[in-house]
RNA sequence: GGAGAAUUGUCCGAGUGGUCUAUGGAGGCGGUCUUGAAAACCGUUGAGCUAACUGCUCCGGGGGUUCGAAUCCCUCAUUCUCCGCCA
């Protein structure tokens, strides 16, 4: 969510950001001004008529303490009560289309972002590492895994659908290894707390982080309850401070967490259906910060290199593009993919999203500090990337280290967690 | 899943139809006093809307009754206690 004074006041600035987003035709902004000038009148009018009420009604219960006569005061009250009754009504279904609007404005973005129409405007900011050279051609992770036998896709179809696999045995392995490793770091050298909490979560928590909304076919609902499964721990992470304010002298705060991930990829059909890339259920670290505005851009640069140093760990060849304009998810305003070589798929592969909300998701999600003691509370700004995606970073690893005999090598680092 | 009780401001807690723009206490902040601190005393202390207000909204959420609701009714959620089930 934007500042909605920006909808009053600078209606072309936001115009030029829809364009600079491509979702000229996704987002109607003339009505939405049109809304939010109903809104204010009738609000207002409101206003003043209840505060008539008001008066009148606490008029009558001082005469009528005193005994004194009502009927002539009361019929002047009379009619207002339907009246403002029958103005709540218009004033209610304004409000829930200018809030359903207002969730559609996708988020200011950050002056370096390129401007572009879509991930081909994207620029490459920089690299680590180099390709790995091989001997022999290196093949994907798939056939690599399926052959070794700890890559199970048809099975993982057969107790649950398409996209779904099965570790086993050296893969599960890996997987929790890398989990450790990934969590031991961003606790133990990073500074962040290690939480654990809800993969399931309510649409209140799904609206505050931007999932809904927009996008409500991306992800898996349990009707019955009104709840949803999480695509990421960003959801979880991100509304353990919803609703509240926090103080100065509390931020930042770092939090990191694993958790399964659950993803419907509506609309994915046909792309990267082979293999770990896409699939409707995988494991990942995620990261999430809250700080004090000021701070925002250089806690992304610190984010997002504490991701690359799982990669630079794992000795994984990498390179972060920093997203276009048309890219940029639409609650961010600034995002950086890190993208691991995938030598099998000869393809970078993006293993971590970064992202600078600003104060968008915290407008979403009521989360404030106060800057001193008794100071009005203002929004802060939340970021949050992953560190990293597991299973993506399985298949990297499986890719990379990859012997060509049908066995393959365990990165040195990971070699403690598998004792 | 069943029965009962509860949900009020940072916290505790009063308020069961009419000046509640919510009593009181604790804590926080400011001050007086003091060499300093404590104690005592005085003052202050929630959030949102609005260009602003002596204006409006918020007493778990939503709805209703009424001229008027923290207070009455309905409904949902959550918490606690007891019972049932269970890793």
């Amino acid at each position: 969510m934007i500042d909605p004074k920006l909808i009053r006041e600078d209606l072309e600035g936001l115009r030029r950001l829809i364009e600079k987003r491509n979702m000229t035709g996704v987002v109607d902004i003339d009505y939405l001004k049109e809304i939010s000038d109903m809104r204010k009148e009738l609000s207002g009018r409101s206003d003043e008529l209840r505060e008539k009420r008001n008066r009148i009604s606490k008029e009558i219960g001082i005469r009528k303490s005193k005994g004194g006569d009502t009927e002539e005061i009361m019929k002047e009250v009379q009619g207002i009560s339907d009246e403002l009754k029958k103005m709540d009504e218009e004033i209610n279904s304004i409000n829930e289309k200018y809030n359903e609007l207002h969730l559609t404005i996708p988020n200011i973005l950050d002056e370096s972002v390129p401007e572009g129409k879509d991930e081909k405007d994207n620029t490459v900011v920089r690299t680590w590492g180099e390709k790995r050279k091989f001997s022999f051609t290196p093949r994907p992770h798939y056939d690599i895994g399926t052959e070794m036998n700890i890559l199970d896709f048809e099975r993982g179809t057969k107790i649950a659908a398409a996209r779904f696999y099965v570790y086993r045995g050296l893969a599960a392995r890996l997987e929790r290894a890398l989990l450790n490793f990934m969590l031991d770091l961003h606790t133990g050298e990073h500074g962040y707390t290690e939480i654990f909490g809800p993969l399931i979560v309510n649409d209140e928590s799904m609206t505050a982080t931007g999932q809904y909304p927009k996008f409500k076919d991306e992800y898996y609902r349990l009707e019955k309850d009104g709840l949803s499964l999480i695509p990421t721990a960003e959801v979880t992470l991100t509304n353990l401070y919803r609703d509240e304010i926090l103080e100065m002298e509390d931020l930042p705060v770092y939090v990191t967490m694993q958790s399964s991930c659950f993803r419907r990829e509506a609309g994915a059909a046909g792309r990267d259906t082979r293999g770990l890339v896409r699939v409707h259920q995988f494991q990942k670290v995620e990261l999430v910060k809250f700080v004090d505005p000021a701070t925002s851009s250089e806690e992304l640069e610190k984010l997002t290199a504490n991701a690359e140093e799982v990669l630079k760990r794992l000795d994984l060849h990498y390179r972060v593009v920093l997203l276009s304009s048309g890219d940029t998810s639409a609650s961010s305003s600034k995002t950086y993919d890190i993208e691991v070589w995938m030598p099998g798929l000869d393809r970078y592969l993006e293993v971590s999203s970064c992202s600078n909300f600003i104060d968008y998701q915290a407008r979403r999600a009521m989360i404030r500090y106060r800057e001193s003691k008794g100071a009005k509370p203002k929004y802060l700004h939340t970021l949050n990337g992953s560190g990293l995606a597991a299973g993506r970073t399985l298949a990297a690893v499986i890719e990379n280290y990859q012997k060509g005999d049908g066995t393959m090598d365990i990165p040195d680092v990971l070699k403690s967690y598998l004792r």
